[in-house]
DNA sequence: TAATTGCTTCAAAAGTTTCTGAAAGTTCCC
DNA sequence: GGGAACTTTCAGAAACTTTTGAAGCAATTA
């Protein structure tokens, strides 16, 4: 959108690129995170980019934003479907798919909090669980001490899992619901 | 479970096999845990079997016991060991190294917490509150609206971020202390 | 129907992480 | 000091992950 000639304040060319720049720069930071949270940095920077700029835009745009294949952008974009925190829609009269990002960002995080974290804790939890049963059903002689001490620590792994479990149950629940709850908890000291 | 001749209960052969077995699957556990939290795998099952053996054991017995090499025992070892999760020990007339595991697993998490996904998230509130401020400084004419709501969604970000440190803390903060609050908190419904 | 455009898929390339094993380094004892 | 036992380091191998780009597919238009 290259501007005319005279007129008011900053030269918007200028104005452009140092927002492009800051875009790239906040997306490299949700890259980052996601990618510290088990996702790919690619997914992170994408979804930041659609919901940073707040109106649909084509994979090719989203190509030339991230430098980055189309093979790549309809792969990402894919999964961000799937985890839908990216919607498809359509111009009339453009044969081109748009893309947007869902804007709520705490349903995104709750439920990734729910599908990926809180299944792989009840993994965890199921395990210790079975595992100290099956250590305790055939102690044998001699052994009672050391056997039920493991077993005590299995149990101790069971307990941090279970307070994790619990602790993401609470967060999710609070679900679409404003935050501050959670933060003023947050704040209590001690 | 093959039995011996007569006797009281299992033949111990048979039974140190299963606890061989059962240790290893828990370790597996903490291992697939550790790794989705973004440590090496290995880690998780080193200190894991260090854990539940609950006593010191040389590099050589946990290269067997884990199925690897010396030197990646070594390194996973020094890893441990900079996280303050496994020390040292020796033996009196014994020239090897002995290891043992930190067994207070809830001081481990809240160390790494407030070491990686602490600083990790600090950083990100940083950039995103840096950029905001930079976005806003020089708003080209016509363009308020667009870069207003701009503004909005990278606030958010960092809203969001914000939550997250919130969290943190506060679990940091309980520190030593037994976890039946958070668990209580964890349970409460909405 | 053919041509065009855009999307998806996937084999291979590139990049990254993790592991191995042998050499170098330490420590300890004689 | 010499030698044995143990540990650390590190270059390269192996395993795994991510990205590319071109082929094939699908939808739309002329």
């Amino acid at each position: 959108m290259p501007e005319g000639p005279a007129a008011t304040t900053l030269p918007p060319m200028a104005t452009r690129e140092e927002e492009r720049e800051l875009v790239h720069e906040v997306a490299d930071a949700v890259g980052a995170l996601m990618e510290f949270w088990g996702f790919k940095r690619v997914m992170g920077r994408l979804w930041s980019v659609l919901y940073l700029i707040g109106e649909p835009l084509t994979a090719a745009e989203l190509c030339e934003r991230l430098a980055i294949s189309s093979g790549a952008a309809s792969m990402t974009l894919a999964d961000l479907e799937r985890w839908g925190v990216v919607k498809r829609s359509r111009k009339p009269g453009d044969r081109r798919e748009y893309f947007e990002a869902e804007t709520d960002v705490w349903k995104m995080v709750s439920r990734v909090l729910r599908e990926r974290e809180l299944s792989q804790i009840e993994r965890a939890v199921e395990i210790f669980d079975r595992a100290r049963e099956r250590l305790l059903g055939a102690v044998p002689p001699g052994e009672q001490a050391r056997v039920s001490r493991m077993a005590e620590r299995i149990a101790r792994l069971g307990d941090l899992a279970r307070v994790g479990r619990g602790l993401l149950t609470a967060i999710v629940q609070q679900h679409k619901v404003d935050l501050a709850p959670l933060v003023r908890f947050a704040s209590r000291r001690r």
